[in-house]
DNA sequence: GTCATCATGTAAGCCGTTACATGATTGC
DNA sequence: GCAATCATGTAACGGCTTACATGATGAC
């Protein structure tokens, strides 16, 4: 989980473990909040698989090939920067390897369903193509569905008397019907049209 | 976690682990869904520390006095039956003691405030009198609050062209309104009148 | 007599957390 | 020089899961 978290962040820019947590709040906002007693050993993990490879280490290191030409504007300029503001001695900037890579496109398929899983995933779907996203989609979806039958069900089943039981279920009924109809928007929009990947709305910022 | 759902629904009837673990799974629905590998252990701790007590044991072992009255129509019917449909030989029936009830009431206190603990307390909220039910309500809510208001940051900082992200936050954003309304509804009812604890509502079943 | 279900438990391991330890750099 | 922040890591522990082990009972 941890380490799709990684990959997907370092696929995207190259960063020292400091940095990662910060990009890992505001990527996966309330999905994640991972802590650095469980960041530095992922990442020492990743580097003995070879997924991951420090990139630049000490004050004045150059950045490697970017690996897929995939920096965004912002990112290359911070790069671009000769000095990052201020003299990281004990920085260890980290970037994928093309075996990292593999590694992601492995763990964006793997079945995990729930929540934390999917919206980690959600937030990397640009890494993956249509089909697989379509594949996701409508796992996550019948899991949803699932869940409201069980709900239903359970509902149903006599002997809820209790109010606040009965509270709990219906708003949770009520939650899974609209991630469902989520999903259906987004699988939608995956299957309408080129729409998504190049999208032309310029218009907010 | 676990234990406050045991004592949660031992409070409500004797059972034996294996009973437990399906009421469990009908109360707390999607939000539990415990093993017996941690269970029992569970259990056997709760025992040890004087939470719980075994109550029933063998195949004729007599009801203790119902602690609390409040065995519900259902499980005093099952628990009259003379020999429970078949000899239960190695079972071991669980009752809440006077002891779990306070450590009950110290586990609903307490200020976790995620979604699952929120949930369960919830599940519970008719063993604690309307004061901790609005305090456990209205924390609930702030922390929704606090929750939006990050994700709305994210939202307006910049760098989030990517349009899965965005869909997750402002999905997220949508799901934790919802919520937040939710709560207010509950809060409303609860302040609102008498109306809750002894539901007129004969209506449905 | 055999299979599904009921029933209880143990052992190993995963995934994460908190708390602790350390030290560099910068701003004041 | 001192505090705040940046930056990296280790150690201990927590809670839960899976897989394993065992055996009774009831249905057919």
């Amino acid at each position: 989980m941890i380490e799709l978290a990684i990959l997907g962040i370092l696929k995207e820019s190259n960063l020292h473990g400091y940095e990662l947590k910060k990009h890992l709040r505001k990527v996966l906002g309330p999905l994640s909040n991972v802590s650095f007693g469980s960041l530095y050993p992922a990442l020492a993990r990743l580097e003995r698989e070879g997924a991951v490879t420090i990139v630049e280490s000490g004050p004045d290191a150059a950045p490697p090939m970017p690996m897929t030409g995939s920096l965004t504007g912002e990112a290359a300029a911070f790069r671009s920067r000769r000095r990052p503001t201020r003299g990281p001695r004990n920085r260890k900037v980290y970037g994928i390897t093309p075996a990292g890579e593999t590694r992601l496109v492995e763990l964006m398929a793997d079945p995990a369903d729930d929540e934390r899983s999917f919206g980690m995933k959600l937030a990397f779907f640009r890494w993956c193509d249509r089909p697989t996203r379509l594949r996701l989609l409508e796992r996550r979806r019948a899991s949803l569905l699932d869940r409201l039958e069980e709900t239903r069900k359970a509902v149903a089943a006599r002997d809820q008397d209790d109010p606040y039981v009965r509270a709990l279920m219906e708003h949770d009924t009520e939650s899974t019907m609209n991630d469902i109809a989520w999903i259906g928007r987004l699988i939608a929009r995956e299957t309408g049209d080129e729409g998504l990947d190049k999208e032309t709305t310029g218009g907010h910022r």
